[in-house]
DNA sequence: GGCGGAACTTGTTTTAGCGCAAGCTCCCAG
DNA sequence: CTGGGAGCTTGCGCTAAAACAAGTTCCGCC
Protein backbone atom coordinates (compact mmCIF):
# COMPACT_ATOMS: atom_id res chain seq x y z
CA UNK A 1 0.00 0.00 0.00
CA UNK A 2 1.03 3.48 -0.77
CA UNK A 3 2.43 5.00 2.66
CA UNK A 4 0.33 8.17 3.81
CA UNK A 5 1.72 11.25 3.56
CA UNK A 6 1.15 13.19 6.67
CA UNK A 7 -0.24 15.98 5.09
CA UNK A 8 -3.85 14.64 4.37
CA UNK A 9 -4.17 15.10 8.32
CA UNK A 10 -3.12 18.67 8.68
CA UNK A 11 -6.81 19.51 9.48
CA UNK A 12 -7.27 16.88 12.11
CA UNK A 13 -7.56 18.40 15.38
CA UNK A 14 -6.89 15.51 17.34
CA UNK A 15 -3.65 15.32 15.73
CA UNK A 16 -2.60 19.26 16.43
CA UNK A 17 -0.46 18.32 18.99
CA UNK A 18 1.50 15.42 17.76
CA UNK A 19 5.15 15.59 16.59
CA UNK A 20 5.79 15.28 13.09
CA UNK A 21 7.15 12.51 14.22
CA UNK A 22 4.87 10.52 15.84
CA UNK A 23 2.03 11.34 13.29
CA UNK A 24 4.09 9.43 10.94
CA UNK A 25 4.13 6.48 13.32
CA UNK A 26 0.86 6.36 14.12
CA UNK A 27 0.38 6.86 10.43
CA UNK A 28 2.04 3.53 10.05
CA UNK A 29 -0.87 1.90 11.23
CA UNK A 30 -3.61 3.37 9.60
CA UNK A 31 -5.19 2.00 6.29
CA UNK A 32 -6.99 4.73 4.20
CA UNK A 33 -10.85 3.29 3.09
CA UNK A 34 -13.39 5.04 0.66
CA UNK A 35 -17.02 5.23 1.64
CA UNK A 36 -19.07 4.91 -1.44
CA UNK A 37 -22.72 7.12 -0.74
CA UNK A 38 -25.20 5.07 1.13
CA UNK A 39 -22.54 2.37 2.43
CA UNK A 40 -21.99 1.50 5.83
CA UNK A 41 -18.91 2.08 7.35
CA UNK A 42 -20.00 0.18 10.72
CA UNK A 43 -22.84 -1.87 11.48
CA UNK A 44 -24.66 -1.30 15.07
CA UNK A 45 -24.19 -4.47 17.17
CA UNK A 46 -21.15 -5.66 14.52
CA UNK A 47 -17.78 -6.34 16.78
CA UNK A 48 -15.80 -3.09 16.73
CA UNK A 49 -12.46 -3.68 14.78
CA UNK A 50 -11.71 -0.79 14.22
CA UNK A 51 -11.13 3.11 14.67
CA UNK A 52 -11.36 6.02 12.45
CA UNK A 53 -10.77 9.42 11.51
CA UNK A 54 -12.84 11.02 8.64
CA UNK A 55 -10.70 12.56 6.28
CA UNK A 56 -13.22 13.72 3.91
CA UNK A 57 -17.18 13.44 3.39
CA UNK A 58 -19.95 12.96 6.34
CA UNK A 59 -21.53 10.23 8.13
CA UNK A 60 -24.43 9.93 9.83
CA UNK A 61 -24.75 8.07 12.83
CA UNK A 62 -28.05 5.83 13.52
CA UNK A 63 -29.52 3.41 16.09
CA UNK A 64 -31.97 1.44 15.94
CA UNK A 65 -34.57 -0.17 18.91
CA UNK A 66 -35.56 -3.50 18.38
CA UNK A 67 -38.40 -2.47 17.95
CA UNK A 68 -37.22 -1.59 14.56
CA UNK A 69 -37.39 2.82 15.89
CA UNK A 70 -34.37 4.56 14.29
CA UNK A 71 -33.07 7.96 15.77
CA UNK A 72 -30.08 9.81 14.18
CA UNK A 73 -27.37 9.88 16.69
CA UNK A 74 -25.40 12.47 15.46
CA UNK A 75 -23.14 13.83 11.91
CA UNK A 76 -19.86 13.14 11.58
CA UNK A 77 -17.94 15.37 9.71
CA UNK A 78 -14.12 15.73 8.24
CA UNK A 79 -11.32 16.15 11.03
CA UNK A 80 -13.69 13.99 13.62
CA UNK A 81 -12.51 10.70 15.33
CA UNK A 82 -15.45 7.96 15.43
CA UNK A 83 -15.83 4.61 16.01
CA UNK A 84 -13.65 5.02 19.47
CA UNK A 85 -16.18 1.99 20.94
CA UNK A 86 -13.36 -0.47 22.14
CA UNK A 87 -12.04 2.57 23.88
CA UNK A 88 -14.70 2.31 25.77
CA UNK A 89 -14.53 -0.87 26.71
CA UNK A 90 -17.49 -1.82 24.37
CA UNK A 91 -16.89 -5.19 22.45
CA UNK A 92 -19.28 -3.75 19.82
CA UNK A 93 -20.54 -0.66 17.91
CA UNK A 94 -23.59 0.74 19.41
CA UNK A 95 -24.52 2.29 15.90
CA UNK A 96 -24.11 2.14 12.89
CA UNK A 97 -22.69 4.50 10.79
CA UNK A 98 -23.62 5.39 7.00
CA UNK A 99 -21.87 7.60 4.34
CA UNK A 100 -24.39 9.98 3.44
CA UNK A 101 -22.09 11.41 0.62
CA UNK A 102 -18.79 9.83 -0.59
CA UNK A 103 -16.31 9.82 2.12
CA UNK A 104 -12.97 8.96 3.29
CA UNK A 105 -11.85 7.36 6.74
CA UNK A 106 -8.47 6.61 7.84
CA UNK A 107 -8.62 3.32 10.41
CA UNK A 108 -6.48 1.43 12.42
CA UNK A 109 -7.38 -1.91 14.41
CA UNK A 110 -8.88 -1.30 17.79
CA UNK A 111 -6.18 -3.44 18.94
CA UNK A 112 -3.39 -1.11 18.52
CA UNK A 113 -5.75 1.67 20.61
CA UNK A 114 -4.05 0.69 23.94
CA UNK A 115 -0.71 0.69 22.75
CA UNK A 116 -1.44 4.07 20.58
CA UNK A 117 -2.66 5.71 23.22
CA UNK A 118 0.35 4.61 26.07
CA UNK A 119 2.65 5.98 23.11
CA UNK A 120 0.89 8.93 22.39
CA UNK A 121 -1.07 10.27 25.48
CA UNK A 122 -1.86 13.10 23.92
CA UNK A 123 -4.37 10.86 21.84
CA UNK A 124 -6.27 9.62 25.24
CA UNK A 125 -6.64 13.52 26.11
CA UNK A 126 -8.10 14.08 22.64
CA UNK A 127 -10.72 11.01 22.91
CA UNK A 128 -11.44 11.88 26.37
CA UNK A 129 -12.33 15.71 24.86
CA UNK A 130 -14.22 14.12 21.85
CA UNK A 131 -16.50 12.25 23.88
CA UNK A 132 -16.94 14.38 26.31
CA UNK A 133 -18.16 16.71 24.22
CA UNK A 134 -20.40 13.81 22.37
CA UNK A 135 -21.99 13.97 25.75
CA UNK A 136 -22.69 17.17 26.20
CA UNK A 137 -24.50 17.86 23.09
CA UNK A 138 -26.74 14.49 23.88
CA UNK A 139 -27.32 16.03 27.36
CA UNK A 140 -28.39 19.03 25.93
CA UNK A 141 -30.81 17.13 23.40
CA UNK A 142 -32.29 15.41 26.05
CA UNK A 143 -32.68 18.81 27.97
CA UNK A 144 -34.31 20.54 24.60
CA UNK A 145 -36.51 17.42 24.15
CA UNK A 146 -37.65 17.57 27.92
CA UNK A 147 -38.60 21.32 27.73
CA UNK A 148 -38.96 22.63 23.95
CA UNK A 149 -41.87 22.31 21.92
CA UNK A 150 -40.93 20.16 18.06
CA UNK A 151 -41.12 23.52 16.23
CA UNK A 152 -37.75 24.99 18.57
CA UNK A 153 -36.57 21.64 18.38
CA UNK A 154 -36.12 21.50 14.97
CA UNK A 155 -34.89 25.33 14.15
CA UNK A 156 -32.01 24.27 16.77
CA UNK A 157 -31.27 20.92 14.74
CA UNK A 158 -30.99 22.97 11.81
CA UNK A 159 -28.80 25.44 13.60
CA UNK A 160 -26.70 22.92 14.52
CA UNK A 161 -26.54 21.05 11.27
CA UNK A 162 -25.87 24.67 10.03
CA UNK A 163 -22.48 25.09 12.12
CA UNK A 164 -21.75 22.32 11.70
CA UNK A 165 -21.79 21.48 8.05
CA UNK A 166 -23.08 24.82 6.38
CA UNK A 167 -22.26 26.12 3.52
CA UNK A 168 -22.85 29.85 2.09
CA UNK A 169 -25.15 30.19 -0.77
CA UNK A 170 -26.32 32.78 -2.68
CA UNK A 171 -29.52 33.26 -0.38
CA UNK A 172 -28.17 31.85 2.97
CA UNK A 173 -26.62 28.66 4.10
CA UNK A 174 -27.37 25.62 2.69
CA UNK A 175 -26.74 22.09 4.87
CA UNK A 176 -24.35 20.45 3.03
CA UNK A 177 -25.24 16.87 2.17
CA UNK A 178 -28.17 14.90 1.44
CA UNK A 179 -30.68 14.93 4.23
CA UNK A 180 -34.48 13.67 4.20
CA UNK A 181 -37.59 15.40 6.15
CA UNK A 182 -37.29 11.43 7.83
CA UNK A 183 -33.88 12.57 9.06
CA UNK A 184 -34.83 15.68 10.65
CA UNK A 185 -37.52 13.99 12.44
CA UNK A 186 -35.25 11.39 13.48
CA UNK A 187 -33.29 13.89 15.17
CA UNK A 188 -35.42 15.93 16.80
CA UNK A 189 -37.58 13.09 17.74
CA UNK A 190 -40.42 13.44 15.60
CA UNK A 191 -42.32 12.60 12.52
CA UNK A 192 -41.51 12.84 9.05
CA UNK A 193 -44.99 14.74 8.70
CA UNK A 194 -44.70 17.20 11.54
CA UNK A 195 -41.25 17.99 10.31
CA UNK A 196 -42.65 18.31 6.38
CA UNK A 197 -45.06 20.69 7.63
CA UNK A 198 -43.30 23.07 9.81
CA UNK A 199 -40.41 23.23 6.84
CA UNK A 200 -43.59 24.06 4.51
CA UNK A 201 -44.92 26.69 7.13
CA UNK A 202 -40.78 28.55 7.08
CA UNK A 203 -40.55 28.64 3.19
CA UNK A 204 -44.01 30.51 3.02
CA UNK A 205 -42.55 33.03 5.48
CA UNK A 206 -39.09 32.98 3.76
CA UNK A 207 -37.30 31.55 6.49
CA UNK A 208 -35.91 28.33 4.66
CA UNK A 209 -35.61 27.12 1.31
CA UNK A 210 -36.20 23.83 0.45
CA UNK A 211 -36.05 20.45 -1.71
CA UNK A 212 -35.99 16.52 -2.17
CA UNK A 213 -33.06 16.01 0.46
CA UNK A 214 -31.94 20.08 0.32
CA UNK A 215 -32.28 22.40 2.98
CA UNK A 216 -31.28 26.37 2.66
CA UNK A 217 -31.53 28.33 5.78
CA UNK A 218 -32.58 31.83 4.49
CA UNK A 219 -32.72 33.36 7.74
CA UNK A 220 -30.47 31.94 10.68
CA UNK A 221 -31.04 34.60 12.94
CA UNK A 222 -35.19 34.35 12.86
CA UNK A 223 -34.78 31.05 13.05
CA UNK A 224 -32.41 31.53 15.90
CA UNK A 225 -35.70 33.48 17.56
CA UNK A 226 -37.59 30.43 17.24
CA UNK A 227 -35.17 27.92 18.41
CA UNK A 228 -35.08 30.28 21.85
CA UNK A 229 -38.64 30.44 22.23
CA UNK A 230 -38.50 34.66 21.27
CA UNK A 231 -40.19 33.73 18.30
CA UNK A 232 -43.66 32.93 17.12
CA UNK B 1 -5.00 16.72 57.97
CA UNK B 2 -4.92 12.47 58.65
CA UNK B 3 -3.99 10.65 55.89
CA UNK B 4 -5.80 8.54 53.62
CA UNK B 5 -5.68 5.27 53.82
CA UNK B 6 -6.33 3.08 50.77
CA UNK B 7 -8.45 0.72 52.16
CA UNK B 8 -11.46 3.42 51.58
CA UNK B 9 -11.29 3.17 48.30
CA UNK B 10 -11.56 -0.55 47.97
CA UNK B 11 -14.42 -0.53 46.01
CA UNK B 12 -13.71 2.29 43.40
CA UNK B 13 -13.50 0.39 40.40
CA UNK B 14 -11.47 2.99 38.23
CA UNK B 15 -8.79 2.69 40.87
CA UNK B 16 -8.75 -1.33 40.81
CA UNK B 17 -5.70 -1.43 38.35
CA UNK B 18 -3.67 0.78 40.71
CA UNK B 19 -0.95 -0.71 42.45
CA UNK B 20 -0.88 -0.29 46.18
CA UNK B 21 2.18 2.39 45.69
CA UNK B 22 0.53 4.15 43.12
CA UNK B 23 -2.95 4.26 45.33
CA UNK B 24 -0.97 6.02 48.06
CA UNK B 25 0.42 8.62 45.75
CA UNK B 26 -2.98 9.32 44.14
CA UNK B 27 -4.59 9.71 47.72
CA UNK B 28 -1.47 12.11 48.92
CA UNK B 29 -3.27 14.61 46.95
CA UNK B 30 -6.94 13.92 47.70
CA UNK B 31 -9.05 15.55 50.32
CA UNK B 32 -11.73 14.11 51.95
CA UNK B 33 -15.29 16.05 52.01
CA UNK B 34 -18.45 15.33 53.57
CA UNK B 35 -21.28 16.97 52.15
CA UNK B 36 -24.81 17.21 54.27
CA UNK B 37 -28.43 16.24 52.59
CA UNK B 38 -29.15 18.55 50.15
CA UNK B 39 -25.75 20.67 50.29
CA UNK B 40 -24.51 21.07 46.56
CA UNK B 41 -20.38 19.57 45.65
CA UNK B 42 -20.69 21.74 42.46
CA UNK B 43 -22.83 24.18 40.52
CA UNK B 44 -23.53 24.62 37.11
CA UNK B 45 -21.50 26.98 35.62
CA UNK B 46 -18.90 27.12 38.24
CA UNK B 47 -15.40 26.86 37.92
CA UNK B 48 -14.25 23.40 38.02
CA UNK B 49 -11.55 23.28 40.03
CA UNK B 50 -12.10 19.72 41.34
CA UNK B 51 -12.75 15.78 40.30
CA UNK B 52 -14.19 13.62 42.43
CA UNK B 53 -14.87 10.17 43.78
CA UNK B 54 -18.09 9.55 45.56
CA UNK B 55 -17.11 7.62 48.56
CA UNK B 56 -20.81 7.67 50.31
CA UNK B 57 -24.21 8.45 50.02
CA UNK B 58 -25.53 9.50 46.84
CA UNK B 59 -26.25 12.61 44.37
CA UNK B 60 -28.36 13.98 42.24
CA UNK B 61 -27.15 16.13 38.97
CA UNK B 62 -28.98 18.24 37.98
CA UNK B 63 -29.15 20.66 34.71
CA UNK B 64 -31.08 23.97 34.33
CA UNK B 65 -31.47 25.84 31.27
CA UNK B 66 -31.90 29.68 30.61
CA UNK B 67 -35.14 29.45 31.14
CA UNK B 68 -35.42 27.76 34.25
CA UNK B 69 -36.44 24.52 33.34
CA UNK B 70 -34.19 21.57 34.76
CA UNK B 71 -34.09 17.80 34.45
CA UNK B 72 -32.31 15.50 36.50
CA UNK B 73 -29.01 13.97 34.19
CA UNK B 74 -28.62 11.29 36.11
CA UNK B 75 -27.41 10.10 39.73
CA UNK B 76 -24.72 9.16 41.33
CA UNK B 77 -23.56 6.15 43.55
CA UNK B 78 -20.38 5.50 45.71
CA UNK B 79 -17.65 4.18 43.89
CA UNK B 80 -18.10 6.51 40.83
CA UNK B 81 -15.90 9.08 39.29
CA UNK B 82 -17.68 12.53 39.03
CA UNK B 83 -17.20 16.16 38.10
CA UNK B 84 -14.66 15.44 35.23
CA UNK B 85 -15.14 18.52 33.40
CA UNK B 86 -12.14 19.77 33.41
CA UNK B 87 -11.10 16.43 31.77
CA UNK B 88 -13.57 16.95 29.19
CA UNK B 89 -11.90 20.33 28.52
CA UNK B 90 -14.37 22.08 29.98
CA UNK B 91 -13.71 25.29 32.08
CA UNK B 92 -16.62 25.01 34.01
CA UNK B 93 -19.00 22.46 35.39
CA UNK B 94 -22.14 21.61 33.00
CA UNK B 95 -24.25 20.82 36.02
CA UNK B 96 -25.12 20.61 39.61
CA UNK B 97 -24.27 18.16 41.93
CA UNK B 98 -26.46 17.99 45.35
CA UNK B 99 -26.15 15.40 47.83
CA UNK B 100 -29.74 13.76 48.38
CA UNK B 101 -28.41 11.66 51.67
CA UNK B 102 -24.86 13.31 53.62
CA UNK B 103 -22.49 11.91 51.86
CA UNK B 104 -18.51 11.77 51.54
CA UNK B 105 -16.22 12.25 48.46
CA UNK B 106 -12.44 12.25 48.00
CA UNK B 107 -11.55 15.58 45.80
CA UNK B 108 -8.47 16.13 43.88
CA UNK B 109 -7.75 19.43 42.39
CA UNK B 110 -8.67 19.69 38.45
CA UNK B 111 -4.91 21.42 37.80
CA UNK B 112 -3.55 17.54 39.17
CA UNK B 113 -5.48 16.02 36.29
CA UNK B 114 -2.64 16.21 33.41
CA UNK B 115 0.00 15.09 36.25
CA UNK B 116 -1.98 12.46 37.37
CA UNK B 117 -2.73 10.54 34.11
CA UNK B 118 0.44 11.04 32.86
CA UNK B 119 2.00 8.95 35.76
CA UNK B 120 -1.11 6.59 35.64
CA UNK B 121 -2.50 6.00 32.86
CA UNK B 122 -5.50 3.41 33.88
CA UNK B 123 -6.62 7.04 35.26
CA UNK B 124 -6.77 8.58 31.43
CA UNK B 125 -8.34 4.76 30.66
CA UNK B 126 -10.57 4.76 33.33
CA UNK B 127 -12.34 7.92 33.23
CA UNK B 128 -12.77 7.57 29.41
CA UNK B 129 -14.62 4.10 29.98
CA UNK B 130 -16.67 6.26 32.59
CA UNK B 131 -17.55 9.06 30.06
CA UNK B 132 -18.17 6.61 27.71
CA UNK B 133 -20.67 4.52 29.60
CA UNK B 134 -22.50 8.19 30.49
CA UNK B 135 -22.83 8.96 27.14
CA UNK B 136 -24.12 5.07 25.87
CA UNK B 137 -26.80 6.14 28.83
CA UNK B 138 -27.57 9.24 27.98
CA UNK B 139 -28.12 8.57 24.18
CA UNK B 140 -30.05 5.31 25.48
CA UNK B 141 -32.46 7.93 27.09
CA UNK B 142 -32.67 9.74 23.83
CA UNK B 143 -33.75 6.76 21.67
CA UNK B 144 -36.36 6.27 24.67
CA UNK B 145 -38.00 9.53 24.56
CA UNK B 146 -38.07 9.37 21.08
CA UNK B 147 -40.08 5.61 20.83
CA UNK B 148 -41.23 5.14 24.08
CA UNK B 149 -45.25 6.45 25.77
CA UNK B 150 -44.62 7.94 29.06
CA UNK B 151 -45.82 4.82 30.85
CA UNK B 152 -42.58 2.98 29.43
CA UNK B 153 -40.07 6.00 30.15
CA UNK B 154 -41.05 5.93 34.29
CA UNK B 155 -41.03 2.25 34.35
CA UNK B 156 -37.21 2.49 32.24
CA UNK B 157 -36.49 4.89 34.88
CA UNK B 158 -37.19 3.25 37.86
CA UNK B 159 -35.78 -0.31 37.37
CA UNK B 160 -32.34 1.40 36.46
CA UNK B 161 -32.83 3.42 39.89
CA UNK B 162 -33.12 0.15 41.37
CA UNK B 163 -30.55 -1.26 39.75
CA UNK B 164 -28.17 1.10 40.65
CA UNK B 165 -29.47 2.44 43.91
CA UNK B 166 -32.15 -1.01 44.94
CA UNK B 167 -32.08 -1.87 48.78
CA UNK B 168 -33.82 -5.51 49.06
CA UNK B 169 -36.83 -4.96 51.76
CA UNK B 170 -39.67 -7.25 52.35
CA UNK B 171 -41.78 -6.66 49.78
CA UNK B 172 -39.71 -5.97 47.03
CA UNK B 173 -36.84 -3.22 45.97
CA UNK B 174 -36.92 0.27 47.33
CA UNK B 175 -34.92 2.99 45.80
CA UNK B 176 -32.30 3.95 48.45
CA UNK B 177 -32.45 7.58 48.76
CA UNK B 178 -35.26 10.21 49.21
CA UNK B 179 -36.77 11.08 45.45
CA UNK B 180 -39.79 12.95 44.53
CA UNK B 181 -42.60 12.72 41.78
CA UNK B 182 -41.06 15.55 40.25
CA UNK B 183 -37.40 13.88 39.91
CA UNK B 184 -39.22 11.17 38.64
CA UNK B 185 -40.38 13.78 35.99
CA UNK B 186 -37.23 15.56 35.36
CA UNK B 187 -35.50 11.96 35.05
CA UNK B 188 -38.10 10.89 31.77
CA UNK B 189 -39.28 14.44 30.77
CA UNK B 190 -42.76 14.33 31.95
CA UNK B 191 -44.64 16.54 34.46
CA UNK B 192 -45.07 16.17 38.27
CA UNK B 193 -48.48 15.48 37.24
CA UNK B 194 -48.54 12.55 34.97
CA UNK B 195 -45.73 10.59 36.87
CA UNK B 196 -48.13 10.51 40.28
CA UNK B 197 -50.93 9.43 38.35
CA UNK B 198 -48.94 6.19 36.58
CA UNK B 199 -47.62 5.32 40.25
CA UNK B 200 -51.23 5.91 41.67
CA UNK B 201 -52.25 3.63 39.31
CA UNK B 202 -49.27 1.05 39.25
CA UNK B 203 -49.98 1.24 43.19
CA UNK B 204 -54.04 0.16 42.41
CA UNK B 205 -52.41 -2.99 40.70
CA UNK B 206 -49.66 -3.72 43.23
CA UNK B 207 -46.66 -3.12 41.31
CA UNK B 208 -45.30 -0.31 43.39
CA UNK B 209 -46.04 0.78 46.58
CA UNK B 210 -45.38 5.31 47.09
CA UNK B 211 -45.14 7.40 49.97
CA UNK B 212 -43.34 10.99 50.80
CA UNK B 213 -39.89 10.58 48.34
CA UNK B 214 -40.21 6.93 48.52
CA UNK B 215 -40.50 4.38 45.46
CA UNK B 216 -40.77 0.30 45.92
CA UNK B 217 -40.62 -1.86 43.22
CA UNK B 218 -42.92 -4.72 44.24
CA UNK B 219 -43.03 -6.25 40.99
CA UNK B 220 -40.20 -5.44 38.79
CA UNK B 221 -40.46 -8.15 36.43
CA UNK B 222 -43.97 -7.01 35.42
CA UNK B 223 -42.78 -3.53 35.36
CA UNK B 224 -40.03 -4.80 32.73
CA UNK B 225 -42.89 -6.11 31.09
CA UNK B 226 -44.33 -2.35 30.80
CA UNK B 227 -41.16 -0.97 30.11
CA UNK B 228 -41.40 -3.14 26.68
CA UNK B 229 -44.09 -2.36 25.34
CA UNK B 230 -45.84 -5.86 26.22
CA UNK B 231 -47.64 -4.62 29.03
CA UNK B 232 -50.78 -3.13 29.22
C1' DG C 1 -39.23 8.71 -22.72
C1' DG C 2 -42.09 6.79 -19.69
C1' DC C 3 -42.35 3.82 -15.60
C1' DG C 4 -41.84 3.17 -10.69
C1' DG C 5 -40.86 4.44 -6.44
C1' DA C 6 -38.80 7.44 -2.98
C1' DA C 7 -39.42 11.88 -1.05
C1' DC C 8 -42.49 15.08 0.10
C1' DT C 9 -47.08 17.67 0.94
C1' DT C 10 -51.39 18.29 2.88
C1' DG C 11 -55.98 17.32 4.94
C1' DT C 12 -58.60 15.00 8.73
C1' DT C 13 -59.09 12.46 12.93
C1' DT C 14 -57.63 11.06 17.33
C1' DT C 15 -55.34 10.98 21.64
C1' DA C 16 -51.66 11.25 25.14
C1' DG C 17 -50.47 13.82 28.40
C1' DC C 18 -49.91 18.84 29.74
C1' DG C 19 -51.79 22.92 32.08
C1' DC C 20 -54.71 24.49 35.43
C1' DA C 21 -57.16 24.09 39.63
C1' DA C 22 -58.43 22.35 43.89
C1' DG C 23 -57.81 19.78 47.81
C1' DC C 24 -55.47 16.35 50.72
C1' DT C 25 -51.76 14.46 54.04
C1' DC C 26 -48.06 14.17 56.57
C1' DC C 27 -43.95 16.07 58.49
C1' DC C 28 -41.58 19.48 60.98
C1' DA C 29 -41.03 23.81 63.54
C1' DG C 30 -42.33 26.69 66.78
C1' DC D 1 -50.08 20.19 69.82
C1' DT D 2 -50.98 23.08 66.24
C1' DG D 3 -50.02 25.72 62.22
C1' DG D 4 -47.85 25.86 57.78
C1' DG D 5 -45.93 24.21 53.89
C1' DA D 6 -43.81 20.69 50.95
C1' DG D 7 -45.06 16.76 48.64
C1' DC D 8 -48.67 14.40 46.62
C1' DT D 9 -53.33 13.18 44.47
C1' DT D 10 -57.11 13.87 41.37
C1' DG D 11 -60.44 15.89 38.15
C1' DC D 12 -61.23 18.39 33.81
C1' DG D 13 -60.55 20.63 29.51
C1' DC D 14 -57.48 21.56 25.88
C1' DT D 15 -54.04 21.33 22.53
C1' DA D 16 -49.85 19.87 20.14
C1' DA D 17 -48.58 16.49 17.57
C1' DA D 18 -49.15 11.63 16.28
C1' DA D 19 -51.83 8.51 13.37
C1' DC D 20 -54.22 7.78 9.49
C1' DA D 21 -54.96 8.75 4.68
C1' DA D 22 -54.59 10.51 0.15
C1' DG D 23 -52.40 12.70 -3.06
C1' DT D 24 -48.30 15.10 -5.82
C1' DT D 25 -43.63 15.69 -7.57
C1' DC D 26 -39.44 14.57 -8.96
C1' DC D 27 -35.58 11.54 -9.86
C1' DG D 28 -33.27 7.63 -11.66
C1' DC D 29 -33.57 3.59 -14.39
C1' DC D 30 -34.85 0.48 -17.83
Amino acid sequence: MAPLDRSIVANVPIFASLSADDLDAMLCDARSVRYPKDSSVFDQGGEAHSFFVLLHGHLRVEKTTPQGQQIVVRYVSAGELFGVARALALKNYPATAIAVVDSVALSWPSALWPQLTAKFPALAAGALQTVGSRLQDTQDRVLEMSSEQVEQRVAHALLRLAKQAGRKVEHGVEIDFPISRQDVAEMTGTTLHTVSRILSAWEQQGLVEGGRQRIVLRDPHRLFEIAEGQGK
